[in-house]
RNA sequence: GGCGCGGUGGCAGAGUGGCUAUGCAGCGGAUUGCAAAUCCGUGUACACCGGUUCGACUCCGGUCCGUGCCUCCA
């Protein structure tokens, strides 16, 4: 069984991976804030966390994976008041997109997908926590969490609590004794939503949910945590602060959790995106586009700890490939898979384990593709190797997330008139090929491209696609 | 200013102290009535300058360039 290894954030370091509980693996994702449609980097955190615990399930028995929804926070508040909308109904209703858009690019669903606003509660406990341990102060309608209290603060950025000061251009606000301080309550207006609490009406301070929510359904400590790189600092730091100092674990970072994993930026078209600068890419338009697992393979291409360049470019390549499989699929259409082969190609699943190696794992994949092509040419390879060959190949692209095999090529709505005028003219060709035409064959081909419809000649005769 | 990351062939993108990455594009060939697909062959790639080494694209130091975070952000 190959191993699997890790880069942690943490450490700085590649190191292999040892779950606290070989039977229960549990990891914990940073997930969206609902006040918009799901950007693109929204997506690549998504599936890099998908693809994470798709490996972890083929190598331990049981994987715990909690990604939360963040539907409390001054974006939502901004949003209601822009579009006069309630909160609730902004915040379901992109739940909602969030999840199918998630849906076509094959995340599967986390096990468990908390809302910050049913665990008020859980995070007032936090609190109080660390009010009574002298990590947190009450000041002007405000629970600040208290930085100096916490020597170890800044391991995971690697930053420093006096350089975060220097570095800080905004302005510090009065009740914070530290200026370093960050909000774990805030106080709420009458029109904001808000709940009771031993401080006075208000609301979390958006780093407490998640240490809130991973620690009610995972326990601490847990084995991974991850997130955009972005959220490093000062997100996950706090985080950290947070519960390791809740539970009195003030000198051990990893007390919180043992892994963290960070994954890159995306940029568009060589820009950073931004609403400014009008190149906000949301997946909901792309897969007007393309396929989900054309994104998904697209988004898998660069190293997830690297900067991905979204491109028209890389879009087609992935497209390509995605084809190149549906096609070998195709040509296996007669051939049952070996139910006794439940692996995947074992260099496909090395890759992956070495620190999540998508574009590698891609490499071993073509390489796999084009044994199996030349094993469906060969006449001499048996019956059941193919069968073999064809299983690996379904475990591979399951475990990579790819659902190729299920989805087939995209489907589109062919209306049937159009469906049976392409019959004819294909009958007709057929007939012109065989009395050596291929004058009028040649120009059925170019008007059916020029419908977008081509044609693929096979020995069991003409088949067709839409391009 | 502080803290990070990166510079690989036309493009994308892995990786390694000495041994083919891979894909796309290009070129030559096979196959095909023509296409498509596929197969075979094909490219003095590792920013620059020093150092360590029998040997560095791979390790160390410096230079240049790009880029992320430090403020809501995946």
């Amino acid at each position: 069984m190959a191993a699997l290894t890790l880069f942690n954030s943490l450490t700085r370091k590649k190191e292999a991976f040892e779950p606290l509980d070989k039977n229960n693996v549990r990891l914990y994702a940073c997930g969206p804030t609902v006040y918009n449609y799901a950007h693109i980097g929204n997506a690549r955190m998504a599936v890099v966390f998908d693809t994470l615990t798709r490996v972890l399930r083929t190598l331990y028995p049981k994987v715990t994976y909690v990604s939360n929804i963040t539907d409390v926070d001054d974006k939502i508040i901004a949003a209601h008041r822009e579009t006069g909308q309630p909160i609730e109904t902004i915040t379901e209703k992109y739940t909602k997109i969030y999840n199918e858009d998630m849906a076509s690019l094959g995340v599967a669903p986390p096990d468990i997908q908390p809302r910050a606003t049913t665990h008020i509660g859980e995070m007032i406990k936090i609190i109080e926590d660390l009010i009574a341990r002298d990590h947190a102060y009450a000041a002007d309608g405000h629970v600040l969490f208290h930085v100096p209290s916490f020597p170890a603060y800044g391991g995971l950025s690697g930053r420093s609590r006096d350089e975060q000061i220097a570095g800080a251009r905004v302005e510090v606000a009065s009740y914070k004794k530290d200026p370093a301080d960050f909000v774990l309550w805030k106080p709420s207006g009458a029109d904001e939503p808000g709940w009771d609490s031993p401080w006075g009406y208000g609301r979390p301070g958006w780093h407490i949910e998640c240490s809130a929510m991973s620690a009610k359904h995972l326990g601490l400590p847990f084995d991974i945590h991850g997130g955009g790189a972005d959220l490093k600092f000062p997100h996950h730091e706090n985080e950290i602060a947070q519960s390791c100092c809740a539970s009195g674990h003030e000198d051990d970072l990893s007390a919180f959790a043992k892994v963290w994993v960070h994954n890159g930026f995306v940029t568009v078209e060589g820009e950073k995106m931004s609403k400014s600068l009008g190149n906000f890419t949301l997946v909901h338009d792309i897969l007007e586009d393309y396929p989900g697992p054309v994104i998904r393979l697209a988004l898998l291409s660069a190293h997830y700890r690297k900067p991905l360049d979204w491109t028209q470019k890389r879009l087609q390549e992935a497209q390509r490939l995605s084809e190149k499989i549906a096609d070998i699929f195709g040509a296996l259409d007669a051939i049952e898979c070996d139910p006794s082969v439940t692996s995947a190609d074992a260099d496909i699943l090395a890759a992956l384990c070495d620190d999540l190696n998508t574009p590698l794992a891609f490499s071993k994949l073509n390489t796999l593709l084009s044994k199996i092509d030349l094993a469906i040419t060969n006449p001499k390879i048996p019956h059941k190797t193919l069968a073999e060959l064809k299983s690996i190949l379904y475990n591979s692209t399951q475990i990579l997330g790819i659902g190729i095999v299920d989805q087939g090529v995209k489907e589109e709505a062919v209306d049937e008139a159009l469906q049976t005028e392409i019959e004819k003219l294909l009958t007709e060709r057929t007939a012109a090929k065989a009395a050596k035409n291929f004058a009028r064959a040649d120009e059925i081909r170019d008007e059916l491209n020029k419908q977008g419809i081509e044609i693929i000649d096979t020995p069991e005769g003409p088949n067709w696609r839409k391009t």
